[in-house]
RNA sequence: GGGCGCUUAGCUCAGCUGGUAGAGCACCGCCCUUACAAGGCGGUGGCCGUAGGUUCGAGUCCUACAGCGCCCA
């Protein structure tokens, strides 16, 4: 036994194995770009830096290092550029509630010491994620990791908004946002979750005032926001109403009178047709009211309270919203201006972060004019300069880029980059600059100060790309990584982030950000829900590697990822790959226990048709692991891997050079070692992108411990010249004798243990080719005697297994009885007639032969005789029987 | 309301440019054969959601419908 052999354990251990190759790979520069003719770049969609590894981010990481680690085998400069995002609103809510626990909050502590807090903890825990992308063997380049709070991603931020402002793509402006009252910021349109939440249709009489003993009935789903009511609408075509427009009513429980306006946006049918208009608190009734010129009157604070002020009548008057609403509605019923309360649906917008209810609220914030940015966008990918895989996801962009809205990019939270605007108390003029001003661009006055709010945080995502290699500086990175080449990632992000680092790159860069955007699914449980710690059905990535590894992990993962579909994550999936994981192992350890003195030659050309049928059918399984990655086909890939490593190294090579290695002819012997040993080289590095860890180790063991297999190179050998096409003929004939016998010996239940004889009939050609490997169909088949007969031999009393140009006997002597082998051929002779009814409907249709090329034809041709042969055999064979009996 | 996706073996899913259905798991036999029982060998199992159409030929292309799911409004 060798060395290597003895070195391994008996059965699969990942633990120690992966922790030994992991440190490997972090001590060394085996990550980092060498230099190339041609680069290779991912930047990494960077992990919140409070996150914890969750499946999605282990399937969306094990692709991007596939691709990656099978970039840098094929010998490119290849650069997986990782980093974590700060996530403002994420961040700034784990660290409140630690706080919370604490008794404390941070508006008592004030900025700094939050922020400080929020570093702190960011130092304590931020490292997490990057620990666990490391166990899972994400080839990133360390070295170069990146925060978008760091200094030099800080300074591409204000040279982005400096720049922005200064084309006036950035402004300023009072207006409708979506107002999250628990978390007291803004958030943009995107972080709205629409749900539809079963309500109520209050419909409410505000009586006229020239007319007091009538009035018109609203219906509401908001009764407490009477009170910024600027108007109730009707359709212009209503004819119902067309007396009442221009008409004013009392708006109840104050002292206040409203216009009764007509516009279009009323939708007839809903309700009674009459609506109360809110501009202030409503997004279509903002609208309506700017075409109207209506108030805006605010009525709720920041945490959606009622105002104090006289816009709400006393009595409401610092109520929270709802408490609000059942007083009013109360107070309406017992005024008697109740007319009906329906059930109602509706749909509810609430923040994604704090999931509370959003409020449609008037405020200042930040804007970006989203229309310059989006037409060049939008023409990267209709000009094919970017390309989705799967091309479907383009319009989901293109409908969004179409009907783009300017941005929200400020927040008012404490955690992020904080807007580069300082406001002058002495005169209006806000000075936006690069660096902190000492005063005034305006008046000159030292009285400036800083804008309190940050900016969304997907502005600096924005600029990930190239802000991680360097920009605004020119760097080498750049102009080498950059465009980078694919974007790997979920879709629920092609708004959020992809649409806007295809703006920003190509604002900023006039380039785009990366050539290809590869959308993968979204991971879900084993019976299709969501993930998601409320329900509990998380599966953690973590304890998936603990149990069977992160090979097991990544292949499974790649496996599963068909491009298009939701992958539902079936735990015992895992557990089967952990043991191909196992198989892959052994197989390692029977080829090292019989290495003898033998090395791998990519350049040997075997001598045994075995040995080059194995090599041949290497040679294709890497050509499609090849061409899968080329097209990101993962689970091609994945699948191919698996129909080779386990289907024909270790089902029929691996038994059948066995013969050959416990021969007696040493010739035969080293050929064989030669060969295995060569193949299993192979296959290990096309296994090594989605398997790392167990390839490295036991191209290690192979190869010696100085050994690295992540920064060896590709399988490209090219074994298919005509001897090797030639012997995989001859194998396939071998491997059909054997299947034929060991189905006799399947369906007749013989015992593996015991030893047959076997014929076969066939004419001299094959019989040549077969008997060349008498004793390997011998050892598979388990024979103690294998001979020939003329082709149109009948051997009677025996078993018979028709097979492509040949027939296989096994004499029944003894074994089995006469009606169970006839049993036996009926049931299979009703299979070939399937077929060649099947066949000959297709034939005997003159349009067939007439229209479909040649070749198919006389494919099917030739199928139908080798089926009509193979079912004439079985004919013979019982009538052969039934003398017997 | 607009858009997208899915529907194939008991379960989970492959099936790329149309050539006549595959895998894993499960299940049923027989085997602890000196790499592996986390294994070996053999086997059972499918009107490819429904209805039309194009075609010599449709799981694959087109249309409609149904069911499920997602996104946007």
């Amino acid at each position: 036994m060798s060395e290597q052999a003895q070195e391994l354990a008996k059965a699969f251990e990942p633990h120690a194995m992966e922790a030994a190759i992991s440190e490997q790979w972090l001590n060394s520069d085996a990550f980092v770009p060498k230099d190339a003719d041609e680069s290779y770049c991912i930047v990494i969609p960077p992990p919140n830096v409070t996150g914890t590894l969750h499946m999605g981010h282990a399937f969306s990481y094990t692709l991007q290092d596939i691709l990656i680690r099978w970039q840098r085998m094929k010998g490119r400069a290849t650069l997986w550029q990782p980093g974590t995002d700060h996530a403002g609103i994420a961040t700034q809510m784990v660290v409140e509630r630690l706080l919370d626990k604490e008794g404390q909050h941070r508006r008592d502590m004030g900025r700094e010491r939050f922020l400080d807090r929020v570093w702190q903890w960011k130092e304590h825990s931020g490292g997490t994620i990057v620990g666990q992308l490391k166990r899972l063997g994400c080839s990133c380049d360390w070295s170069r990791e990146r925060f978008t709070l760091d200094e030099g991603l800080s300074e591409a931020v204000r040279e982005v908004f400096v720049r922005l402002h200064d084309e006036g793509l950035i402004y300023r402006g009072k207006r409708l946002v979506n107002w999250d009252p628990v978390l007291e910021t803004a958030v943009s349109d995107l972080e709205v979750q629409h749900e539809e939440e079963q309500g109520h249709l209050w419909h409410m009489c505000y009586p006229l005032v020239d007319e007091p003993d009538k009035h018109i009935i609203v219906a509401t789903t908001r009764p407490e926001t009477m009170f910024g009511d600027a108007a109730v609408a009707v359709h212009p075509d209503d004819e119902r109403y067309q007396h009442l427009i221009g008409r004013h009513v009392c708006l109840p429980l104050t002292e206040r009178t409203i216009p009764v306006i007509a516009d279009t946006y009323v939708d007839r049918e809903f309700g009674t047709g009459c609506v109360k208009i809110t501009p202030a608190h409503d997004f279509n009734d903002y609208d309506v009211g700017t075409r109207h010129n209506l108030p805006l009157i605010n009525i709720l604070t920041p945490r959606a309270h009622m105002v104090d002020e006289d816009t709400v009548p006393e009595k409401y008057r610092g109520m929270e919203r709802y408490e609000a609403r059942e007083y009013v509605v109360a107070d309406l019923d017992a005024a008697g201006l109740l007319y009906k309360i329906e059930e109602h649906t509706h749909q509810v917008g609430r923040g994604d972060r704090s999931h509370a209810v959003l409020e449609p609220y008037l405020t200042d914030q930040w804007y970006v004019k989203i229309q310059p940015l989006a037409d060049p966008a939008i023409k990267a990918v209709e000009d094919g300069d970017i390309r989705f895989v799967p091309k479907h996801w383009e319009k989901t962009y293109f409908e969004w880029m179409r009907n783009i809205q300017d941005w929200c990019i400020s927040r008012q939270l404490w955690w992020g980059h904080r807007i580069p605007a300082w406001y002058c108390s002495d005169c209006e003029h806000i000075t936006v600059s690069r660096s902190t001003p000492e005063r005034c661009e305006g008046c000159g006055s030292t009285h400036i100060k800083q804008d309190e709010d940050v900016l969304d945080t997907w502005f600096s995502s924005g600029l990930w790309p190239f802000s991680t290699l360097g920009w605004p500086e020119n760097t080498k990175e750049l102009e080498t990584f950059y465009p980078t080449n694919v974007l790997v990632t979920g879709f629920d992000i092609i708004f959020f982030w992809v649409a806007r680092m295809i703006m920003m790159g190509m604002k900023f860069t006039g380039k785009v950000p990366f050539r290809d955007v590869y959308i993968h699914a979204l991971i879900r449980d084993a019976s299709g829900q969501k993930m998601s710690k409320s329900k509990g059905n998380v599966v953690d990535p973590l304890d998936m590697v603990e149990q069977y590894g992160s090979d097991a992990l990544r292949f499974t993962l790649a496996h599963m990822a068909t491009p298009g579909r939701d992958v539902k994550l079936d735990v015992e999936r895992i557990g089967s790959n952990r043991n191909f994981m196992n198989k892959i192992w052994n197989a390692a350890r029977f080829v090292f226990m019989n290495r003898g003195d033998a090395k791998p030659d990519a350049a040997f050309v075997p001598s045994s048709d075995i040995n080059r049928w194995v090599l041949f059918e290497l040679d294709t399984c890497a050509r499609e692991v090849d061409q899968a990655l080329v097209e990101y086909r993962f689970n091609e890939a994945a699948s191919s891997l698996y129909a080779f490593v386990w289907g024909v190294y270790c089902d029929w090579y691996v038994e059948a050079a066995k013969v050959s290695l416990y021969g007696e002819d040493e010739a035969a012997k080293l050929d064989t070692q030669i060969t295995m040993l060569t193949a299993l080289d192979g296959w290990l590095r096309l296994l090594h992108p989605i398997c790392p860890f167990i390839s490295e180790a036991l191209w290690q063991a192979l190869h010696g411990e100085s050994a690295r297999l992540v920064s060896s190179e590709w399988l490209e050998q090219g074994w298919n010249g005509p001897d090797f096409v030639e012997a995989g003929i001859s194998m396939r004939h071998v491997m059909n004798v054997v299947s034929g016998i060991r189905s006799i010996r399947g369906e007749m239940n013989i015992s593996p243990a015991r030893q047959l004889s076997a014929s076969v009939a066939c004419d001299t050609a094959l019989q040549d080719v077969l008997a060349a490997h008498q004793d390997t169909m011998c050892a598979l088949a388990r024979l103690e005697k294998l001979d020939f007969l003329p082709r149109d031999t009948e051997l009677e009393g025996a078993a018979v297994a028709p097979i492509d140009g040949a027939t296989v006997y096994v004499p029944l002597a003894g074994l089995v009885d006469v009606d169970e082998e006839l049993a036996r051929l009926d049931k299979t002779y009703a299979k070939l007639d399937k077929e060649i009814e099947k066949l000959l409907g297709r034939l005997s249709n003159p349009k067939y032969r007439d229209k479909a090329p040649a070749e198919v034809v006389a494919k099917a041709e030739q199928e139908l005789e080798a089926l009509r042969a193979q079912q004439a055999e079985i004919q013979a064979a019982v009538q052969r029987l039934n003398v017997l009996k």
